[in-house]
DNA sequence: GTGAACACCGACAGTCGGTATGTCATCCGA
DNA sequence: TCGGATGACATACCGACTGTCGGTGTTCAC
């Protein structure tokens, strides 16, 4: 059992990394799975053995980013121990993420709309927004029960803020200034 | 040109009317042209003398959606002369249409797959951003450079905790839940 | 060696979005 | 008032796409 199992994880690999890219690219909808399949030089019973179908194969890229965002988010803050700063330098580096199209368009766009909601959120807790609010819930500055809504706002807040630098025509005096919002948010959030 | 106009209208209002419902309910993937023209009893030909195809029905439909929204947000901040009053009733207004199953699914969760992440935000600030900043100005309790950016978080916010609502197993709870976080965010945001 | 298990192959069916072309009522200028 | 122009469809058709299904070749345990 070595052979087998090795080549069908060759193929399984290839066929993630390429559809990685052309979602990423082009969208779920506007990517074929032959596009996918020729890209890769797969076949397409190879494809339908692995994968349940088009959206088994996106949950299996999705997976994927989410845990290459997640090591280095995890990465951005080892070491931390005042949980605020731990806080803070999450939110610095995630701003990075969201400038990735990759992030961006598999994570943020289409994960919602293919998977649906529940199983969107249940993928995105255990990754992102299970760490900004096991942070948040550290930092003792809100009630229980305003920690989770709180964790959303301040995601949909950094990607918003990394989406204004990223546009800006002078993305280094947008970044200082989207550095010191998000600072100032904080602050004022966690009184 | 009377009778011709008034019949292609009364074709495309038909055509807009369906699909609204047809998209609302199934999501925009899962609802093919052909039911949408079955429903309506138009032809093809119809649909694609009045649309660019089946995402400029989409468009159509989203626009009106969001027209129908916008003169009730106006309607809800009418009278307000308390700038941080307004704000609140601004953004709880549009917190609670949420409860709208139509707005829910096309506004919040088809919306940016559809159109892709620049258009949709380019659509979502049209019709929200600027109400939002021309309140938080009024407030006076930021300054001037930080004005933008949080109204862009602002918005972000309102836009995250509306979708945690919508898609919640408990949609009541998870209103007011949402309603005490966004009342909280802007207390500490606005001091 | 052999039979089962696995990874894979590719022709095929069904559906969908979009197009090309025809038709017919209505309008309008002479 | 009448004939061409135009608008508003109608329909047959096309290519592309997704998912299926019966088969094939390789590998492995015994």
């Amino acid at each position: 059992m070595n052979k087998k199992a090795e080549r069908g994880r060759l193929t399984r690999d290839q066929l993630v990394a390429t559809a990685t890219e052309l979602f990423a690219e082009r969208g779920y909808e506007d990517t074929s799975i032959e596009a996918v399949l020729h890209e890769a030089n797969v076949s397409r019973g190879a494809l339908y053995h692995h994968f349940a179908g088009k959206e088994g194969l996106f949950e299996a890229v999705l997976e994927a980013v989410e845990t290459r965002v997640d090591s280095q988010l995890v990465a951005a803050v080892a070491g931390q121990s005042d949980p605020v700063e731990a806080l803070r330098g999450g939110c610095l580096a995630w701003i990075g993420f969201v400038g990735d199209h990759v992030v961006r368009q598999i994570v943020l766009i289409d994960a919602p709309a293919v998977l649906g909601w529940e199983r969107w959120r249940e993928v995105d807790q255990q990754h992102g927004l299970g760490m900004i609010r096991a942070a948040l819930r550290a930092t003792r500055r809100l009630p229980a029960e305003l920690v989770d809504p709180f964790a959303h706002m301040l995601l949909a807040s950094l990607g918003e803020i990394a989406l204004l630098i990223a546009r800006s025509p002078d993305p280094d005096a947008a970044l200082d200034n989207g550095v010191a919002a998000i600072e100032e948010l904080l602050r004022r959030v966690l009184r």
